[in-house]
DNA sequence: GTACAGGCAGTAT
DNA sequence: ATACTGCCTGTA
């Protein structure tokens, strides 16, 4: 969802847009509109790096990842975007997921003009609640068009409060995120991880799952082919457990060190 | 053309 | 509980 211009990066957060410029060497973050609360701070600069990756490099195989990868980060993304983006990436790729997201903010997103160039913010729960079907698929999400409907229509409704499960614990917003349409362990895990602030999420996907067969067969002994969603928890566990309460910073090198394994350039 | 990548939900055992 | 199946799009 990023697009440069002009030599600078350009993207979509929820109702925002986030640009980057380098200026004399040096990043500059702006966002339109401004940041009110660390809550949309979308790089997360209110982390304590230093605690998190001392805690994490305890373990042996993410401190050789750290010091590989310095300078990868977690990011925290608009939690309704989040969620509606992994409902999209369920058995998808990431080209087409990419389609995708581009196709429901210029379908239903608001359109704003930034330094000459046009963007479109992601839909907000209203617009995709009250979108049609016909209208979703046209954004090439395929099947996943009623999830993506009846989930919204939830979020708009208030039957589930978004901002509400930032601040109650991993196993409560996990119950509560695997009710909606389209999210299962691995969603609820992302969106988790990727826009709640639940740093100890470990989202196993395709990815995770080689590399714990690849490095972790001890921790993960008889490691099946598939998950089923009992399997998924009884691995998520035991991860979560082995990697501690910055489990999903310690995902995210383990995600990024085992696709430029397998020679992925996104 | 054709194979392949990629989670969830529904159904049957 | 577990196994199987269908679903849709984009890229190689």
């Amino acid at each position: 969802m990023w697009e440069r211009y002009d030599r600078r990066w350009y993207g979509v957060n929820g109702e925002r847009i986030i640009r980057i410029s380098v200026v004399n060497g040096k990043y500059e973050i702006t966002y339109f509109p401004d940041l009110s609360s660390y809550e949309d701070d979308y790089f997360r600069s209110d982390d304590n790096i230093a605690e998190i990756f001392s805690e994490i490099s305890r373990e042996p195989f993410v401190a050789e990842l750290l010091k590989a990868y310095p300078g990868l980060r977690l990011l925290r993304q608009h939690p309704f975007q989040c969620l509606i983006s992994f409902i999209c990436a369920t058995n998808s790729t990431i080209p087409a997921i990419r389609a995708s997201l581009i196709r429901l903010c210029r379908t239903l997103g608001k359109e704003v003009m930034i330094d000459g160039n046009k963007f479109y913010t992601f839909p907000d729960p209203a617009a995709l609640a009250n979108s049609t079907i016909k209208q979703l698929r046209s954004c090439s999400v395929g099947y996943r068009a009623p999830a993506i409907k009846e989930t919204s229509c939830s979020v708009f409704d208030g039957s589930i409060d978004l901002q509400s499960l930032r601040r109650v614990g991993y196993e409560q917003a996990r119950e509560r995120l695997l009710t909606l349409s389209g999210v299962g362990h691995k969603v609820a895990d992302c969106v988790m991880l990727f826009s709640l602030d639940k740093l100890d999420a470990f989202p196993v996907d395709v990815w995770i799952h080689r590399a714990l067969a690849a490095n972790y067969r001890a921790l993960v002994r008889n490691l099946p082919n598939k998950l089923s969603p009992r399997q998924y928890e009884i691995v998520s566990s035991s991860v979560r457990n082995y990697f501690g309460r910055y489990a999903g910073y310690a995902q995210q090198f383990l995600y990024y060190y085992i696709r430029n394994q397998a020679g992925r350039t996104w």
